[in-house]
RNA sequence: CGGGGAGUAGCGCAGCCCGGUAGCGCAUUCGCUUUGGGAGCGAAGGGUCGCAGGUUCAAAUCCUGUCUCCCCGACCA
């Protein structure tokens, strides 16, 4: 078999390279950093959108747009967001081209009297709406979310991980008072979590950032942490409380049911396409994607094997009341009668795409009554009796589901550590994996940590040892345990 | 943005050092045989050699610039 796709163990990012192009799932494109989704990966991306959007709705929040453009001056208004965002923005200084002897180049005279910011990301121009929305208490809670693509002028970037442009959402809420908005931002930290782990069959902590990981104008940063395959953390959600900061920015108030004038309690949160990439790291093998059953856009793909039009014929009759069985019980089935594939090339492209489950019929199986089903997980192929198979694929569907995320929870289990001490805590670091360790609190800590090993603060966790001890470098006291981490 | 590597047919590569009619494998098209893990034989089509300049009688090859990708670093909600 020509393998097209490099061992994980031999080069990891080649690995991951290769399994996109090998899954068709997005391609480079012509500007640096920014990518072409293909079909493959886009209705990935649509299946999980849809997902979330659902759930979103299921939390009492509508969707909205707001411009991609981005007044110059906006950005400026809070001091932490400026600082954070402004060294990687995109910025348009003219509105016009003019043509120069075969080609175009940028007319001088059309150059704007005030710059437009291309969006990182739009609480900004999102607030400069809220002010004119919000009088009284009884205008809130505002529960936006806008579906968007958003531009960081990134120095190095990876498909899907981190790309110049990206697609994402973005959740904005306005709350009366500072308890409903830090409720509003742990309960989308809990929609996430669920997300990740029920339908991206991937595990994640739930944490809160350090000041020094905390998204630029928020109070606090929840997020949810995953671990790939090769050791490394992945940042896959956040959710940001804003305090009233871009309530004093943008000069929201309302007027309370005591008749004082008040600002307005923020929080916003996101989730992008870098899912796709923790998604692709989380499952994946040496023969290419492997796809979750819940998100996977195709989730049961039938081959017929036949060596004559009769046969074929048969193959496709034999399997039409199968196809109908599972699209009426919501399976999503692709039929995979082309003649210009053998079906050795199909098992393996389809095995590089990560669909679920595949169902080979050949003569010997309409002959004898069964089906060949082979689950994409575990690379098993199992002999069935088509009476009932229908049931079976459902029952395997959620089989496959259960076991990504159980396999994907005890490989994060198996690479997860404890450090008591520094020395301990670099070798464990080396080894990569998560790394638990007592933190004094200050950032000098973790700015020497970071500088000698490598490996960040990923996450103070919500749920973890309680256990107060004493700062590994430092031998100052320490609350808890923090996670550590290199990551993505 | 610094260091290293790369860009030649849809994909993977050779050719470059030492300038002289652009090649190989896979894929594609046609024909026949095949079809239960990436089929075989025969024939055919397909490339402004990333792009832009320069040197030269002549540039894929030498020089300059530039764009993109990969790796390492810096940077990064």
């Amino acid at each position: 078999m020509a393998k097209r796709i490099t061992n994980r163990a031999d080069d990891y990012s080649q690995w991951y390279l290769d399994v996109i192009k090998e899954a068709k799932l997005a391609d480079h494109s012509p500007v640096r950093g920014c990518m072409v989704i293909r079909p493959n990966g886009f209705s990935l991306w649509e299946n999980m959108r849809s997902v979330l959007d659902t759930m979103f709705k299921q939390t009492g929040h509508e969707n909205a747009y707001f411009p991609l453009f981005i007044p110059k001056s906006f950005l400026s208004k809070e001091a932490q967001h400026v600082e954070g965002f402004a060294k990687e923005c995109a910025v348009i200084t003219h509105s016009r081209l003019k043509s120069v002897d075969g080609g175009v180049e940028v007319d001088p005279e059309s150059r704007l009297d005030e710059e437009l910011i291309v969006r990182p990301t739009s609480e900004t121009i999102i607030w400069d709406s809220y002010r004119g929305w919000i009088q009284s208490y009884r205008d809130l809670p505002i529960l936006i979310n806008q579906w968007a693509n958003v531009v960081r002028w990134e120095m190095r970037t990876r498909l899907f991980l981190r790309t110049m442009e990206f697609l994402w959402q973005e959740g904005h809420t306005a709350h009366a008072t500072e308890q409903e908005a830090v409720e509003e931002t742990l309960q989308m930290l809990e929609v996430y979590r669920t997300f990740a782990e029920e339908f991206m069959a991937m595990p994640v902590v739930t944490g809160v950032k350090t000041a020094s990981e905390r998204f630029a104008g928020a109070v606090d940063t929840y997020c949810i942490e995953s671990l790939m395959q090769d050791g490394k953390a992945l940042q896959a959600g956040t959710s940001h409380f804003l305090g009233q900061n871009f309530a004093k920015a943008f000069d929201v108030k309302f007027q309370d049911q005591d008749g004082e004038h008040k600002y307005v309690w923020a929080t916003s949160w996101g989730v992008s396409t870098r899912l796709i990439g923790g998604l692709i790291m989380t499952h994946s093998d040496d023969n290419g994607l492997v796809l979750p059953p819940k998100l996977a856009p195709i989730q049961v793909v039938i081959v017929p094997i036949y060596k004559n039009e009769e046969q074929k014929s048969k193959a496709l009759y034999y399997a039409e009341p199968l196809i109908n069985e599972l699209k009426a019980g919501g399976v999503s089935v692709k039929l995979d009668d082309r003649d210009n594939f053998k079906p050795g090339w199909k098992f393996a492209e389809h095995e590089a795409q990560g669909t679920p489950i595949r169902i080979a019929i050949g003569p010997r199986d309409i002959e004898n009554g069964n089906l060949e089903v082979a689950r994409r997980d575990k690379l098993e192929k199992n002999i069935i009796p088509f009476e009932g198979s229908a049931l079976y694929i459902t029952e395997l569907l959620e089989t496959i589901q259960t076991n990504l995320f159980e396999t994907a929870k005890k490989r994060r289990e198996e690479n997860t550590q404890h450090a008591n001490s520094y020395d301990e805590f670099k070798v464990m670091i080396e080894a990569g994996g998560f790394v638990y360790a007592h933190w004094d609190g200050t950032e000098e800590t973790e700015t020497r940590v970071k500088e000698e090993t490598k490996a960040t603060i990923r996450c103070i966790p919500l749920h973890g040892d309680e256990t107060p001890g004493e700062c590994m470098v430092s031998g100052k006291p320490s609350k808890k345990k923090v996670l550590f981490a290199r990551s993505y």
